[in-house]
DNA sequence: AGTTGCTTTGAAATCGTTTGCGTTACAACA
DNA sequence: TGTTGTAACGCAAACGATTTCAAAGCAACT
């Protein structure tokens, strides 16, 4: 029931209690046949070296903690699980802090705060600046994700939301669409607005000075309903540009549902490319963006700000792509 | 950039080390006014107790490592988020380790085990028998999700997969339908398995004595063309039972593009009731699965596992039921 | 005043590592 | 042979808490 101990392999070994710590650490100096031993001492009595015991000693823990959001989209769990294997691959464990329903009274930073994570990534709810100082106090890099926050002296990563507006538009106009319409999540965060902003933007400052219509979904659950009703409203819209995917799938239904053709009557653009949407009775034309490329920039981040925790800020943009598929009108017509 | 240690909390407030321990240790006994003095104390001085420390002399890190495979299907995401907000509230933290590709060669277990976690619960991958061994040598509780294991002494949670495979088969042979076929997932899981030869035995041994084709869906991506494939084959079936709501979504979404008419040509069921299941131009018929449950159960098992590791073997079957909606045909007709 | 039985208290041991530092061993050189 | 530089090694001190144990304080008894 007890564990095996470096005392213990040491014992059996025949070593010094160093020689076994020296067997497990790369760079430090021990006669090559004594690591071999060691090592193989070691692997028969099972021993494995505690990582509580070594995080005391060095203060590293080798844990990320990840204040993440619900997992409803798609997306969300696509960029958990990669972000899992990522660090799994550099030997860092994952933990998940749900920002949702936290704790008893303590948001995911101070969890992290207190299970001495090495970094604590955001990449849902609000970030309180008690937290945020706390984090700063103790040295506790922080990397935000999903938004660039100007005034705290974070790390940021996110989407580059205008350029996906702006593509979605410029798509839209040159494709003949006049009554577009913007449709958010009920959370309406910075990517959200920002993707929102510059769509609109890019319309109003055409020729054309067109104005741009807002709905929102106010759940997953509830997307094909709200979609229905934003379709089917006073005046009926030509082209939905959606905060994402997920919400663009269920305006595709929506539209067949009211017996609206896609892409003749109504074009559709969605914003992440989720599997899904390639599936062949969709095709949804989307803005791609890449999670490994976000997950990459993100570890990135972390490793250098790991590395040199002085380091300049970073603020890194994703470039995002326009993939035309079937949802909006040829370009050609 | 240090942060405050039980030592210095001890000092400002003029007491003991022990004292601070106590104040943040319910049972213990300290002078009431004095708690609240060193606690008063501690918050001032931003002080959160290491739990690497507390760890290393108490065995008990407060972590759950979940063994979790790919997170494509809405069913897995939502069992994980669930599953976070459910330990959080417990005050214990969730360590994921993707089963795929895992680091260093090392799994799961053997990365809970390192981890010094309190409780793994494997809901993904093999399990070898090394690392099981290798956990039940050091008194490292195994949950298996999604599957019972007769062999190993392991606790095990899953579903009613026999009820279910039922369920859907009496109400295909109810409504009429005869050329069923199994749509499973390439992974073949224990659950997959399970429902598959639940649902081909009914048939079987219904009056007719039907016999239950069998298609895969090789990965998540090819789901539409699979799916394509096997309602175009040679006997074209008019019921198709999936291993998943993901994989019925799918089957639905290839009979409309091949101008199949559900359910009035084609039946369809799922499995877990998945939100998008419920959209209005689904309404999948499915067998309910309910997250929370599961969650519940694993957790229960858990709490009991750790309050007694003595305790006899818990092997709990979650039940199932019967959702009817649109695309199976009517009882009635 | 003396005894008894609580509760409160702090000193010290302990948990399992890493690592700085001083020693030793050994080879290479003069 | 004597020196010197380097690699190998072990001791012991952290790391930051919890917890046992014995002593002390205090009230309520006889």
């Amino acid at each position: 029931m007890k564990r095996v101990t470096i005392r213990e392999v040491a014992e059996t070994a025949g070593v010094s209690i160093s020689a076994v710590s020296r067997a497990f650490s790369e760079g430090s100096s021990l006669a090559p046949e004594k690591r071999i031993r060691v090592r193989e001492v070691a692997e028969r009595l099972g021993y494995r070296p505690s990582s509580i015991a070594r995080g005391l000693v060095t203060s590293r823990t080798n844990c990320v903690t990840l204040v993440t959001g619900d997992m409803s989209d798609p997306f969300d769990a696509m960029f958990l699980e990669e972000m899992a294997e990522a660090l799994s691959e550099r030997g860092k464990r994952l933990i998940v802090a749900p920002a949702s329903k936290q704790g008893p009274q303590r948001g995911g930073m101070f969890q992290a705060l207190d299970d001495r994570s090495d970094v604590v990534i955001v990449a849902a709810g609000t970030m309180p600046l008690d937290a945020s100082d706390a984090c700063a106090r103790v040295g506790l890099p922080v990397i935000l994700a999903g938004r660039i926050l100007e005034s705290a002296g974070i790390d940021c990563v996110a989407a580059d939301n205008e350029e996906g507006g702006r593509l979605a538009a410029q798509l839209l106009l040159r494709t003949g669409c006049r009554h577009p319409v913007y449709f958010g999540s009920a959370k309406r965060s910075m990517a959200d607005r920002e993707r929102q902003e510059s769509f609109s933007r890019i319309f109003r400052n055409s020729g054309a000075e067109i104005n741009v219509e807002h709905a929102i979904a106010r759940s997953m659950e509830t997307i094909f309903d709200d979609a229905t009703l934003m379709l089917s409203g006073r005046t009926q819209p030509d082209s939905v540009f959606c905060a994402t995917d997920r919400l663009a799938l269920g305006v595709i239904e929506a539209a067949r549902a009211l017996g609206l053709s896609v892409p003749e009557q109504v074009s559709v653009i969605g914003f992440n490319n989720i599997p899904a949407s390639a599936w062949r009775s969709y095709r949804l034309t989307t803005i791609d963006y890449p999670v490994s490329m976000v997950v990459k920039a993100i570890l990135d981040t972390m490793d250098q700000r790991l590395a040199n925790p002085a380091r300049k800020l970073q603020r890194k943009r994703i470039p995002v792509s326009l993939l035309i598929r079937d949802t909006t009108r040829s370009l050609g017509q």
